[in-house]
DNA sequence: AATGAATGAGGATTCATTCAT
DNA sequence: GATGAATGAATCCTCATTCAT
């Protein structure tokens, strides 16, 4: 079984196991040892590549991020005028990857979690700031007030996220076409 | 020494004393024991007010959703002409009272609590449908959507409120602004 | 049976249980669990009391230092002249009680526990520095040169122990009569 | 890879990684995995060349003796009439290399083991009766009671050595002298 | 020979909860 | 009513040791 290589693997399969456990139980509250469990290994093992509980939590909402920033970066690469890569960034919030039940819970979770600790907090700062970057980026060609604008459809997509991740319904296109529709009444308003 | 009418001050105290707790820790890993010795009292007392931790924290959130419906129903009380109405609800999410850094805090944490916990989930549940509720009925007077408008003022609100909550700050003004901007701007847009 | 007033006693049946199973085991690698059920409680308990396993070997540790100092005292009040006074103070070093089997044990690895605990070197200082004053200052009538007496009978002492604590055997006479007459040819030689 | 020889260079390695570690952690609390690396090597051929923890420490100490007894041989070889041996002896004991910071260190923690480990018991016997029988045999010539005085020499090396090894200091030549001093005061007297 | 993978047992610590007084 | 005593289960983490390659 020891084949070489196998750390990045297992760190692998511990964060999807890990964001799988937690979207399951809707909370934080999870052991190191099911967490290895459902990654078909020991505790210990776990603990040999992380060197804690935190650590694996951290590198589980890193890997959320990442994904889902990949998405956004895909999206933007595909759009075209800036009303089109508003549309790919909002879309990307609400793909189904990302608004996966799990993932959506998982999420939640860390949003409290980075309350309490401080290099969660560190990662959701990031992820906000990358947010609003991309959108401000592309209201100012449509807008007088891209900051504004931004701030808003920021909070908008946080909130229906929100909800989305307590109703535990995923209802995507809703979801996506409220923040759209939002957008274009607050372009068409202050233009 | 059994004074009488002592179980209200001490739940009371115990209530307050979870909020404060959950906020200044920033999550539900806090101790009973903790909240107790903050509360005046052991531990014991607590589990004989409250039957148990579980109890005691939907306590805690009940209490603040109480809290904050009545800060709304005395806004609608005052307020005249649904546009005024509107304006009540939304500046009473806003408040400074509700939007102390404390409550802010422990806000999230149960909105954390509610994946994992069905009654807190239903606890949420009422909140959300009796802020729906009262925009909806004052929307119905000024646009032809009101269903479509409360929800994204909704989820714009609880947006707002969780980002306040990450960052800290508590920028209430602001907050209450960006809502009835966006509000104005919907309300223009689909007039 | 969770009577009032029980913490001095737990404290104590903890600390007493502590030196005896290091005693036994002859070395620090001793469980709380061991130690609390020698002593007729949970390990939570013991780290109620003493808010850990550190703390708990260190009360240990003072606590053989403190019978030790007592014994000390009691014999040097009832010594006679500065000779009789440095017999005492060397007798009391190997008493009957201080010289049983688990004491001496556990004092050895208190010896060894000082080097990488500074709490616990601390204590040994106090130890050391309180034996030399004691010597020193009955030393000055009868000699010219008493710190570098208290020096060796300081050092001889320790190394009698050492090697009584490593034999297992307790020969107590012995120990008392080699160190008096090594004092006793240091003055004769010295004056 | 696999070089003829290197058995011997891995052993070293490890046992000297070993006395260092233990010396500069001031305890025998020293895993495995930390020993071989600091060798040069992973832990498991540590196991491989030692069987065990245990025989690996035991190699440690063995390796301490080893090296000491040597430095008593040549000292022995150079020195001139039994006083002169006798000095030899007690010198090698605070040789600088014999006195150094990790070796005293790891000397004191050895001591400690000797009370729950069988053979580390047995190896301190054989160095303390060395030392026992080449004090006796020079001391025959120069007093009437060879025993007792080795008795005290030996507990007083002990002793002194103990001390040095706790104040972290290395104090060697005062160390020395105030040996060579008692012997020579015993010497006088009981002549 | 040598490594890194892997395990599993064991230990300190925490805490909700119960209970005698 | 109120307390502090007491427990035991649960959890994180460490580490010696084994093993496939």
């Amino acid at each position: 079984m020891p084949k070489i290589g196998m750390e990045p693997k297992r760190r692998s399969a511990l964060v999807n196991a890990a964001i799988d456990e937690i979207g399951e139980a809707g909370s934080l509250d999870v052991t190191v040892a099911q967490i290895a469990r459902r990654a078909g290994m020991s505790a210990g093992l776990a603990h040999h590549y992380f060197g804690g509980k935190e650590q694996m939590l951290l590198a589980a909402m890193r890997h959320i991020l990442a994904v889902f920033s990949g998405k956004v970066r895909d999206g933007l690469h595909e759009a075209k005028g800036p009303h089109g890569r508003l549309e790919a960034v909002i879309c990307a919030n609400f793909e189904d990857h990302v608004f996966d039940r799990r993932k959506t819970s998982a999420w939640l979770s860390f949003y409290a979690m980075a309350q309490s600790n401080t290099k969660a907090a560190h990662l959701m700062q990031i992820y906000q700031r990358r947010l609003r970057s991309n959108l401000v980026h592309d209201l100012r060609a449509l807008t007088t007030r891209p900051e504004e604008v931004a701030l808003i459809i920021g909070a908008l997509i946080d909130g229906v996220y929100l909800r989305a991740a307590l109703s535990g319904e995923g209802p995507h296109s809703m979801a996506t076409e409220t923040v759209l529709n939002t957008l274009d009444a607050l372009l068409g308003d202050m233009e």
